[in-house]
DNA sequence: GTTATAATTGCGACTGAGAATCAATTACAA
DNA sequence: TTGTAATTGATTCTCAGTCGCAATTATAAC
């Protein structure tokens, strides 16, 4: 299923399917849980696979693009912060084209956020969410 | 009222509270909005102060830990994947002690969010969700 | 006010993920 | 089969963030 997917991404982009990209997916596929580009390098050294490391960073983005994958964690480098004292909490929605952030509340999030946590025992200190999409402007 | 709460936290742990730390806390709160640490060094440049990159870099877990800041954006940089076919949307609770990682779904939080996207004009297509706090056993 | 000392600073060197470069290779449409 | 635009791997480059260390400084005890 998602091999076609993917072929049929890359042939309406007008790119091509080559053994490396397919290696990839295949690979990305045929384990459950994250990873993360390192990773992933390994998994395919130690199954013989001869693809380099800059290929995996170039196809990581199409992958994204056609669906294929999800960004999950994104770990602590490159942060941006906030105050918090008087500023009050809120998410952000981050438009993919012009770039510009919206900050919104809801207190019905949160509070359903709280009833998540207590259902798996987890006693939860801070979140980040971060909503990517169109703005008003943009859509 | 932050300068107290740093103060304390500081004295709470042993440690101390230098000319740079204060003057890092003052212009973080002299203003609101996003920043990241190249950003706040060019302020502080400006306004003559004069502080270390190492020391932002050095404050900044202080701050974070303190409750003093949030991490609001995480750009790009070292993100972790996950592929989506069959694996369907979830999001994460991270655990701060142990770093086990809880996936949740809830379509009660995804139609929640559609919903407080259409409020601010907002066509959503991808969000990343991430409870930071302690699992059942760490509690 | 002195003094002792543990924490902190700035500098500069270091690190490592990811991007850029480019000649050689390859997928694919005609 | 062939032409060509896309792609590859190897290597180099970049730059945010970290580390090590000698000099400095905040704090608590005297």
């Amino acid at each position: 299923m998602h091999d076609i997917v993917f072929k049929e991404f890359l042939k309406r982009k007008g790119l091509k399917l080559t053994t490396e990209r397919n290696a990839i997916l295949k690979e990305i596929y045929s384990f459950h849980g994250h990873f993360d580009p390192e990773e992933l390098l390994l998994r395919l050294r130690k199954k013989g696979t001869r693809v380099s490391k800059a290929s995996i960073y170039r196809t990581i983005p199409l992958l994204l693009e056609s669906g294929l994958i999800e960004e999950v964690i994104k770990v602590a480098k490159h942060s941006h912060y906030e105050h918090t004292y008087g500023h009050g909490h809120h998410d952000h929605m981050i438009c993919l084209k012009c770039g510009s952030v919206v900050e919104f509340h809801s207190q019905e999030l949160e509070d359903l956020q709280e009833k998540l946590c207590k259902k798996d025992g987890f006693r939860g200190i801070s979140h980040t969410l971060e909503i990517r999409g169109y703005c008003k402007r943009c859509r």
